[in-house]
DNA sequence: GCAAGGTC
């Protein structure tokens, strides 16, 4: 029997669609990568009884990045990146190993049939699929077509059944179209990214962002919070007029009427028409309205949609709305969180759906009355053929979900019950007056029936007085005229949920990306989110937006995407060759970047306005060894050492703490070491500021400290400090951190292991000495001899870590003894090879390790 | 270390 491989977009859509076409008889496996499962049945294709395998992808299966080479910033110019550099495809996510899973399923299958969502991103996974599977595949039989695309616009019974009746064939073009994007993203992106990161993290020291970022999304993203930021600057308050008039209705009743004019910006006319009614005693009635008005019922959720009301009214951050929704989806509260549509698709369950909530105990009175009295039919929304609309799955109490899941689910199930709910009515009544020559309003309304705004308290029509009824001509003593003097106020900050609407609109990134971009200028120091979740940009993101607007504005204008979208759009078309318009807009935009770069002086003057030179920042810490003047440490990110007479820069590891290290020297360069230092497991050890920039030794890399340094003789390096191999990593060496003292500790100097040992003692050193039986170095231990926990009131003993009984008690390490790696039997220190550098030759297992005391022995370090 | 787009 031939086999069919069917590949959908994500393993839900393959566990949906396998249900659908096997009329839900079929069998499921987790593959290989444990993310995607397999879904077989029989049935029959091309007139042939056959057996399926439905499985998927997650997303994309390929990535688009430099060579290797070309990704040191140090030794390539960014200018390069435009055509230079070439590109490789690399697969998006290795631990996955989508490539291998699809070949292991793929192997031997007949036929191939694309169940990728139908979009542009779709159209390209197809291809990434075919590269990985078609050479695995059996080959065809005089030209027999085995490969198929299933085009379908909603994950209904008939959608998906009519798809897999007329299947047609992959689009190339399409494909070829997001190629395309993904190399001018990654070019054009990176290009400007480094160059500028370059460019101004080497001249100023307190930008506090160790990533200066431009990309086509995030950038215009920028703009729109600079723009408002713009706005709210260069306002200038204006003082207008307002006539406010009273009128009594009743003895102790009065109405407040808005003047027809609204507001007059001269105090001199505005006084003219005070004055021309406030001697008027009456005011006359001139019409009346009564107009039945409708307040719409929502349309049905997408995910944009969602993202905005969790920003403006849960206070929820897109980013962190999606992933309490993958969440809720994943556990089966909601229905896919991704989507566009607004529309329920023809044979959703709109009733089923509402029945599951009809005993929910805040919201089971409205449900029942909606499926006694009938559901509305949802308004007509948007399908854009991928998802249904956000839905809830089942029915959840806050007990169970607790916190923003909770309301999160609880804002979706009452959007879900609104669509299906009525619209409000409501009355709304204007009576107009005349008062001497001038008009004036004045409206209410009063609810008729409340509709969707019962589920949707938030939503509903704001309780008014009710109005006096009364006819044209009818009169009522005026109350009094009064003029206003107001001001004209400055705009606020961009709140996040318009924000989101401005991306939608200017179709800036897309549903799953909109949360991404947002947070990039957050995490990369352009805006911070103030309260009401209003974005203010910082003094970086405005100084560079302003740059842009003075070297070449498109490079922020919400345009930069759709223009390149639409050059994309003619090879989706087949309008245009993929190789010409890619080749084009590259040219153009290698043009845009040497004229930014020679223009660079422009953003300058901004950027030195808002921040200080590298030399005026930071405080002196230790000396150059070139100049043996003292340089500055940067502490803001990425903290670094710049030593202003030489004018060189010397990076540091991030996140911790740097200190002098007791005005020690490196022997190799005269640099003093610094002592690094991190919070959280006390961990340090010192580094030289030179040699972690530029490694001394071939067998170093650059950002090693002295406790990776193989230097044969310096006192603070690997081979004087070093004892044995890390218990839990492969490559790792435990060292004596020699400034921990009196709370002594030895470290992993590649993981995280610590251990702690000798409490108290006043001086602990490494021996040349190894153990005899495990070879790691011995340990010299002093103690006082008021503290000493050494039998026989000895105050210094010298002994293995791993072995010695005398330290069993004093050391975390005391269970080592028969199971440390270093009985492995690997070549120690007598084979030369440096203590530390131990390593258990490959495929040689010891069996006396046994595998679960070792994890046991792990857990005492950690 | 960089983009944006899928998705877990």
């Amino acid at each position: 029997m031939k086999t069919v491989l069917m590949v959908a977009e994500k393993p839900s859509l393959a566990q949906s669609i396998a249900k659908i076409l096997s009329r839900g008889s079929l069998s499921s496996h987790k593959g290989l990568n444990g993310a995607c499962s397999v879904h077989e049945y029989t049935g029959t294709f091309a007139g042939q009884p056959v057996r399926f395998k439905m499985t998927s992808v997650c997303g994309h299966v390929m990535t688009l990045d430099f060579l290797g080479k070309y990704n040191k910033w140090d030794k390539v110019d960014p200018a390069e990146l435009f055509s230079q550099a070439p590109t490789e495809k690399k697969e998006a996510n290795p631990k996955l190993n989508m490539v291998k899973f699809l070949q292991v399923e793929g192997r031997g299958c007949d036929y191939i049939v694309l169940w990728l969502d139908c979009d542009k991103e779709g159209e390209n996974i197809c291809f990434e699929v075919l590269d990985a599977v078609l050479p695995v595949m059996n080959k065809a039989h005089g030209g027999e077509k085995t490969v198929f695309r299933a085009r379908f616009s909603s994950i209904t019974d008939t959608d998906i059944c009519n798809a897999m009746a007329c299947l047609g064939e992959p689009d190339h073009n399409e494909a070829l179209s997001v190629d395309a994007r993904q190399e001018l993203d990654l070019r054009i992106g990176c290009a400007f990214t480094r160059f500028q990161t370059k460019y101004f993290q080497g001249k100023y020291g307190d930008l506090d962002s160790s990533l200066i970022s431009f990309g086509p999304c995030q950038t215009p993203t920028l703009g729109f919070c600079v723009e408002r930021h713009d706005k709210i600057q260069s306002f200038k308050p204006e003082t207008y007029w307002v006539l406010q008039a009273k009128v009594n209705t009743d003895k102790d009743r009065s109405l407040l009427l808005d003047w027809d004019r609204v507001r007059v910006f001269d105090r001199e006319i505005a006084q003219m028409f005070l004055n021309m009614t406030k001697l008027e005693k009456e005011a006359q009635v001139e019409a009346t309205s009564r107009k039945e008005k409708a307040k719409q019922r929502p349309l049905a959720l997408n995910t944009v949609e969602m993202l905005r009301v969790a920003s403006s009214s849960l206070g929820m951050g897109p980013q962190h709305a999606m992933q309490t929704a993958e969440r809720l989806y994943t556990q089966g509260y909601i229905s896919y969180p991704r989507t566009e549509t607004t529309h329920y698709p023809e044979n959703f369950d709109l009733k089923g759906s509402l029945r599951q909530q009809a005993n929910h105990p805040y919201w089971a009175d409205t449900v029942k009355r909606l499926l006694a009295e009938g559901i509305n039919r949802p308004r007509k929304g948007h399908d854009a053929g991928d998802h249904p609309p956000i839905t809830p799955m089942k029915s959840a109490t806050e007990a169970e979900l607790g916190g923003d899941a909770w309301r999160l689910y609880e804002y979706i199930t009452r959007h879900f019950i609104a669509t299906v709910s009525h619209d409000c009515k409501y009355l709304q009544s204007t009576i107009s007056f005349r008062i001497g020559p001038e008009l004036f309003t004045c409206s209410g309304k009063t609810v008729l029936s409340p509709g969707f705004t019962e589920i949707m308290p938030w939503q509903s029509v704001p309780l008014e007085e009710s109005l006096p009824t009364c006819q044209r001509g009818d009169t009522f003593p005026v109350g009094e005229v009064k003029m206003l003097e107001k001001q004209t106020s400055p705009p606020d900050y961009l709140t996040e949920a318009e924000l989101i609407t401005l991306m939608e609109k200017h179709g800036i990134g897309t549903d799953a990306s909109i949360p991404v971009h947002i947070n990039n200028i957050c995490q990369r120091n352009y805006v911070t989110v103030e309260s009401g979740r209003r974005l203010k940009p910082t003094n970086l993101g405005i100084v560079l937006v302003h740059g842009y607007y003075k070297i070449d504005a498109e490079l922020v204008l919400p345009t930069i995407r759709s223009a390149v979208e639409k050059q994309l759009n003619l090879i989706a078309q087949g309008k245009a060759d993929y190789r010409q318009v890619l080749g084009h807009t590259l040219d153009v935009f290698k043009r845009k970047f040497h004229y930014f770069v020679d223009s660079i002086a422009g953003m300058d003057e901004l950027m030195e306005v808002s921040f200080s030179p590298l030399a005026a920042t930071g405080k002196p810490l230790s000396r150059c060894g070139k100049c043996h003047r003292f340089m500055k440490y940067i502490q803001a990110k990425p903290s670094r050492l710049h030593c202003s007479h030489c004018d060189e820069t010397y990076t540091l590891p991030q996140n911790g703490t740097i200190k002098l290290y007791k005005e020690l020297r490196c022997p190799l360069d005269d640099f003093e070491l610094v002592l690094w230092s991190s919070g959280s497991r006390g961990k340090s050890y010192p580094l030289c500021p030179y040699c972690y920039n530029h490694p001394p030794f071939r067998d170093m890399k650059k950002g090693m400290g002295c406790n990776e340094c193989t230097h044969p003789s310096c006192q603070h390096s690997l081979s004087m400090l070093g004892i044995g191999q890390c218990v839990e990593c492969e490559s790792g060496v435990l060292v004596l951190d020699p400034t921990s003292g009196p709370k002594w500790r030895v470290a992993c100097n590649k993981c995280s292991v610590v251990a702690h040992c000798f409490e108290n003692a006043h001086r602990v050193r490494v021996s040349a000495d190894t153990c005899s039986v495990c070879e790691a170095a011995l340990l010299d231990v002093d103690f006082n001899k008021a503290k000493s926990p050494l039998p026989g009131d000895e105050t210094q003993h010298m002994g293995c870590v791993f072995c010695d009984p005398v330290f069993q008690e004093l050391v975390e390490l005391k269970h080592a003894a028969s199971c440390h790696p270093m009985h492995r039997g690997g070549p120690g220190r007598r084979q030369g090879r440096g203590r530390g550098r131990a390593r258990r030759p490959p495929g040689k297992p010891n069996p006396r390790r046994p595998k679960d005391k070792m994890s046991a022995l792990a857990a005492y370090f950690v």
